[in-house]
DNA sequence: CGCTTATCGACCACTCTGGTCAATCATATT
DNA sequence: AATATGATTGACCAGAGTGGTCGATAAGCG
């Protein structure tokens, strides 16, 4: 926001944001101190005040910063792939990539969308409606259902896909979480990944059938 | 806890308790406040601490109580199905049969388990974590993999289905979360269920395969 | 040196905290 | 009617924590 603060060192900003990120993650807006967010950061209490102005002002930067991330992210997603197994699993790659590079970031706005949607500006809540609302067409529409063996409700495999793969997330996420490295060897990650995919297409998807047509 | 308390209507009972429940869940035990429990429970700041003598043991009381009600609901569960869609559908049905009888004491568990483990006394702390692990072992064990398709890694399979399930429950959950009757129309909720799991048996075990060997 | 900018933390008025307790109210017993 | 007993209240307490300010420095630079 503040000039000032722009022109830190940015292993300081850093400190500074990941300090206020992870303070206004495990409270809401109200219950968030900025007592506990200086003395993390390691900084004296005025200077917080230096730089952004208020409370008010700080977490606004944060909103907006983690938003553009977020967004910058979805748009790097080709949402057009009729395969949804494969759309998905670039979605999630894209997704964990977000959160490898800022977990503080994301872990910041994925709780303020599921706890504390109320504290944002009229203009910022808009937009992550509009995101989400088009997140979830991009999801859904244009999907090859031709994939799909024949003897199974496409809606309900889809779902079953669905709840899949965010399971992986969730599982994968749990784990990454202790892990500080930046890059770590996400390839045996991406192969294990890849693996799960491939069984979801084997049980999904019409592999080889045996219809008795041949 | 204290014999006062006991001697209540049920209905006085109940309002004390989940106004408690509430805010014990949406904040850790520290911040947690008895003014605002007292507010919402619509009676005196006194009652409470005549009831129960300090935070500490109205805490202690609802741990004590929502963890006897889950290790109950735990032991209803028959874990020797070898069928394990069977096993976890069983699983499933008691899970949500606990959350609808008792959704505050529900949600408060679940949130002492994820976010504040730290602020049980050591007993229930260790009570928590050998419930943990006890499901953890029965829901793994006496699987009867031969029910599987033989072209899919069994571990693999399991985890998916795991997945599904727990995508299943979250839904099913975050949609009941707005009715407030007690006993809806759950018939229609189990056949949905149902359908979902004969989806998972239809594509993860073996059908009426066609192997060439006909 | 002087001038500007960065930095600190004591301080302010205020809110909220867990817990207490003298004062009531209700009810039953005598 | 008088008394005793228990239920119930909310004003009150000392202490902790709040967002925010500001005078005092320290650091950098000419």
């Amino acid at each position: 926001m503040n000039d000032k603060f722009a022109k830190l060192d940015d292993s300081k900003q850093r400190q500074i944001i990941n300090a206020a990120y992870r303070e206004f993650t495990s409270e809401t807006y109200k219950k968030a101190s900025t007592n506990r967010i200086v003395e993390e950061a390691g900084i004296g209490k005025g200077m917080l005040f230096y730089y952004f102005k208020s409370k008010q002002k700080l977490f606004l930067y944060l909103v907006e910063r983690s938003l553009a991330a977020a967004i910058r992210y979805i748009e790097e997603i080709d949402w057009d792939i009729p395969d949804v197994i494969s759309r998905y699993e670039q979605a999630s790659r894209k997704k964990l990539e977000a959160f490898l590079e800022d977990p503080e970031s994301f872990y910041f706005l994925g709780s303020i969308l599921l706890n504390d949607l109320d504290s944002l500006p009229e203009e910022q809540r808009q937009q992550i409606l509009h995101m989400q609302q088009q997140t979830k067409e991009r999801m859904f529409s244009g999907i090859d259902y031709s994939l799909f063996r024949s003897d199974v409700d496409p809606e309900t495999a889809l779902k079953l896909i669905l709840w899949s793969i965010n399971g992986y997330e969730q599982d994968l996420m749990a784990r990454l979480k202790g892990e500080t490295f930046q890059h770590i060897n996400m390839t045996s990650y991406w192969d294990e990944f890849h693996h799960y995919l491939q069984t979801l297409r084997t049980v999904y998807y019409k592999g080889d059938e045996c219809d008795g047509n041949g």
